[in-house]
RNA sequence: GGGAGCAUAGCUCAGCUGGGAGAGCACUUGCCUUACAAGCAAGGGGUCACAGGUUCGAGCCCUGUUGUUCCCACCA
């Protein structure tokens, strides 16, 4: 056994080690155990094009304190781990790399670009796994999986086949979200709205009779050049003549006609509207019910179109100044107004969004979203907080069509050949070599990819085999726990959820654990922007993972964000230290040959108040762990472990250790082991690190703390009467150091004690701790006592007299006896009041009345004592 | 416009089903007490945002107000 213990816990010298011992235990690995039931998760599946962050910290703490708990608790337990593709993120990364070899996507070609890509991935995309370990992470490596990995890519296959077969992907021309600098389309979701500081541009169309002009108002002159019709109000009566008359369009001088539509809003602006159906998807609606006509000005680069030539080529913010110069020099512009307006924006590279009329894939999502509604409505799958589900809810009942086709190569290609001598498209689970419908072999394959969250949306099952009916998947399908954060929920857990309901008929999973967002210590998002980004990984170095995640747990309480504090880690990673030295304490005293953990004869009253105070802690995290109440358990862990093992019991333990009666000595060295093993596990989840390497260095059965037996209550260690018994020797333990403080008495200065209480042997059954803690030379403990000048100081089951005549100013003894008993009297008073008042004790649970009678009599007892000791004072 | 969260000690926050206002850090004082100074002991510090209500009893439940953050929608 190793005893030689460093004084400070070194993390450093540890975690690498213990990790490797975890994975040459194949404790991580999921064995498919008959009998046992199930606790699965799927990770989050981090990007290849990531780095480890405090978002994937405090998400993958959390289920790794999950799955360590289960898997202790005896669960066939699976943590499948892998890695998302990435489609935007991870093809931007690939072009900017081409880009400084000075060559484009189109230079390499597709096959040359997926080439890279891979070879990137191969290079990088291990990077967060790597770092997940770093973080204690007990993932079963052997399932890790990849979103465009074979498996996953035939799970995608196959929904793509059965939801088009079904009707539910279709292709269709639609106004989308086009992001110009990643030059494709974007779903809804992938539109961040972003306050802009803009103008509004008042301008005038005359009408085409010369009767005079319309005023209206843009943000977005250039657009003009799109312009079809101009809209009023039907109902407007100040334009409704004007209704199918023609404006002219300025600058480019065409005729367009007023149209009628409720778009136009009368009370806002002038109540006229210029219309683009090319470019605003309001505007496009209303080209669709008037039949108007879409003219393209912008294009994909968002430049302004060959068609007109004296802006062709100007991107739409240069073209925006000269349109504006021109409108102007025309006459056309009445005045610019300051305004601020929302503007969407590109999830991934935050350049302004385009609306951009093109032809692309759809998922209906109104007959999916039904399903996915109910689930959660019944309680198939329920939202930890459930406030959650109010999100989910709304989210799913204004769905629309999901955009799922985007112009990458880097992806899940779109499974449709479009044949060039029918124009029949087939879709279909393996690549055709003719067209289905016409037999021609003249077809080719759609160059588009699907939205990478189509493929998460079947993570929770791809990754175990579906659509084959594997082993895994029969085993472990439906998992148990999804654990994310709340900004996923639209991305992420709406789509596996109908998504599992849809294809397998089954929720994916049963619960969903909604953490909030890590922000940095001033409470604002961790962007790379602002530059103000905590790497986990520098945390680790540091402080440790244990001390990282620790506080994570604790912080964290479930859906809310948490600050980064620092200083709060520092105090995990004391706390850390402190465990590491109570260890070091324990196993200065244990002998080589010590037995495994074991509840030994003959406890004194500190162990049984000891054993008692650690099975409520066993008790009470346990259910906060089934709660989901992360941390609540964990603070219960913290206080016991420093407040009641450390600061109490050990020092109180430490008069028999040093003592001279083996049989008591040997009694409390069990009582220490056994709840010092036990804690170890209970703590296990959180600090996995720490407490496998003092685990292993006191007496242990088993191999590892991480696949040892979760402790349960044991109504054997209860034991009420010595818990109250030391309850009230701790409190008069700090009364006497209070009034010794309180009077500058050094602790080297001891003083003789006189403890007058009804339950005197239980003062002189422990009159060594008064000795050890309280700096008392002697203990005499009686039924009462008459001692002239002392210092006393009075509990609610006792008074301590403590003589110290040169000490004693008896004014200040007086004052300090008299605050005191003004105190208890005021105590009294209120819980006479409660007890007087007849509505509390008909009404109030019997507990709450007896705790109250207690109190009374606790309160009058002290306050005859106080009474007393005053009396002696003179 | 719709919805949600938050408001508790100087700071950051916990307070789970209503019954004792708490933690860490900071601060004051005293201790190198042979596990730990990353420590020990003692202490100061709070109208639980505000106003009503329900209740024997409210930090907690209800209504309203104020402040703040976020999500969604809209903003021609």
């Amino acid at each position: 056994m190793k005893k030689d213990l460093a004084k400070q816990y070194d993390p450093s010298l540890v975690e690498d080690r213990i990790y490797q011992s975890w994975l040459d235990g194949n404790y991580f690995h999921a064995k498919r155990e008959a009998g046992k039931k199930t606790f699965t998760i799927v990770i989050p599946p981090p990007n290849i094009t990531g780095k480890l962050h405090m978002g994937h910290a405090i998400d993958n703490t959390l289920q790794d304190i999950l799955i360590r708990y289960k898997r202790m608790q005896g669960f066939d337990t699976l943590w499948l781990p892998g890695t998302d593709h990435a489609s935007i993120a991870t093809e931007a990364k690939i072009v900017e790399q081409l880009k400084s070899d000075g060559l484009t996507k189109e230079d390499v070609g597709r096959d040359g670009f997926l080439e890279r890509a891979w070879k990137w991935r191969e290079e990088y995309g291990g990077t967060i796994i790597r770092q997940l370990k770093k973080l204690g992470a007990s993932c079963d490596w052997e399932r890790e999986r990849f979103t465009l990995d074979e498996g996953c890519s035939k799970a995608v296959r196959e929904v793509f086949v059965r939801l088009y077969e079904q009707g539910l992907i279709y292709r269709g021309e639609r106004m989308i979200h086009w992001c110009p600098n990643c030059h494709t389309s974007l779903s809804d979701v992938e539109v961040e709205y972003e306050e802009q500081q803009g103008s509004f541009w008042h301008l005038r169309y005359p009408l085409e009779d010369g009767s005079g002009c319309l005023e209206l108002a843009t943000t977005r002159p250039e657009t003009l050049l799109g312009d079809t019709a101009v809209a009023v109000n039907p109902e407007d009566e100040r334009y409704k003549h004007l209704i199918g008359k023609n404006v002219v369009l300025p600058i480019v001088h065409r005729l367009i006609p007023i149209v009628g539509d409720e778009h136009a809003d009368p009370e806002f602006g002038t109540g006229v509207v210029k219309i683009t159906p090319a470019h605003d998807p309001n505007d496009y609606e209303v080209g669709l019910r008037h039949g108007l006509d879409v003219v393209v000005c912008i294009d994909e680069d968002a430049k302004i179109t060959a068609d007109y030539p004296k802006y062709a080529g100007m991107d739409r913010y240069d073209a925006r100044k000269a349109i504006v110069a021109d409108l102007e020099a025309e006459g056309a512009l009445v005045r610019i107004e300051p305004m601020t307006h929302n503007v969407g924006t590109c999830q991934r590279c935050h350049t302004t969004i385009e609306p951009y009329v093109s032809k692309q894939w759809f998922v209906s999502m109104k007959p999916l979203a039904g399903p996915a509604i109910d689930a959660v409505k019944n309680g198939e799958t329920r939202f930890v907080p459930q406030r959650f589900e109010k999100i989910y809810f709304n989210w799913l009942e204004n769905i629309k069509d999901w955009c799922i086709s985007r112009q990458l190569w880097w992806g899940h290609r779109i499974p449709a050949w479009y044949c060039a001598d029918c124009g029949h498209i087939t879709v279909s689970k393996t690549d055709p070599c003719k067209c289905e419908k016409c037999g021609g072999a003249n077809i080719e394959q759609d160059p588009d990819t699907l939205d990478t969250w189509f493929s998460s949306a079947l993570w929770p099952f791809s990754t175990l085999g579906w659509p084959d009916e594997t082993e895994d998947y029969k085993h472990y399908y439906p998992t148990s726990t999804l654990v994310t954060g709340y900004d996923i929920i639209p991305f992420w857990v709406m789509r596996m959820m109908f998504s599992g309901l849809a294809y397998t008929g089954e929720v994916p999973f049963d619960t969903v654990l909604i953490h909030g967002l890590v922000r940095d210590s001033l409470g604002r998002k961790m962007s790379k922007s602002l530059g103000n980004g905590v790497d986990p990984l520098d945390e680790i170095r540091r402080y440790g993972a244990d001390a990282l995640r620790f506080y994570l747990a604790q912080g964290n309480s479930p859906g809310n964000d948490m600050r980064y504090i620092e200083q709060k880690v520092e105090s995990s990673r004391n706390f850390a230290n402190k465990l590491w030295n109570a260890a070091r304490f324990v196993l200065m005293n244990l002998d080589e040959d010590e037995p495994a953990p074991y509840i030994p004869e003959n406890l004194a009253p500190e162990d049984k108040w000891l054993l008692s105070v650690y099975n409520d802690v066993v008790a009470g995290v346990t259910k906060q762990l089934d709660a989901y109440e992360i941390g609540i358990a964990v603070g219960k862990l913290y206080d016991f472990i420093w407040d009641i093992l450390c600061d109490w019991y050990i020092e109180i333990a430490k008069l028999r250790l040093t003592g001279s009666d083996p049989g008591a000595k040997r009694t409390a060295k069990g009582v220490l082991v056994y709840v010092m093993s036990n804690t170890l596990k209970l703590l296990h989840p959180f600090m996995p690190f720490i407490t496998e390497e003092i685990w292993q260095t006191l007496p242990h059965e088993g191999e590892s703390v991480m696949v040892s037996d979760w402790p349960v209550y044991d109504p054997a260690l209860s034991f009420p009467k010595e818990t109250a018994e030391l309850e009230n020797v701790m409190a008069a333990v700090r009364a006497i150091r209070n009034r010794r403080a309180e009077m500058n008495v050094p602790p080297s200065r001891k003083a003789e004690l006189f403890i007058a209480s009804a339950n005197a042997d239980a003062y002189t059954r422990n009159a060594g701790i008064f000795e050890r803690l309280a700096s008392a030379s002697a203990v005499t403990a009686g039924a009462g006592f008459d001692i002239p000048d002392a210092v006393s100081v009075v509990t609610t089951d006792a008074t301590v007299y403590i003589p110290m005549n040169e000490l004693v100013d008896l004014d200040a003894e007086r004052a300090r006896l008299g605050k005191e008993l003004e105190k208890a009297r005021k105590n009294l008073a209120g819980v006479e009041s409660k007890l007087n008042n007849a509505g509390f004790v008909a009404k109030a649970p019997k507990a709450v009345v007896d705790n109250q009678i207690e109190q009374k009599a606790k309160l009058e007892e002290q306050i005859k004592m106080l009474e007393d000791s005053l009396s002696k004072l003179g």
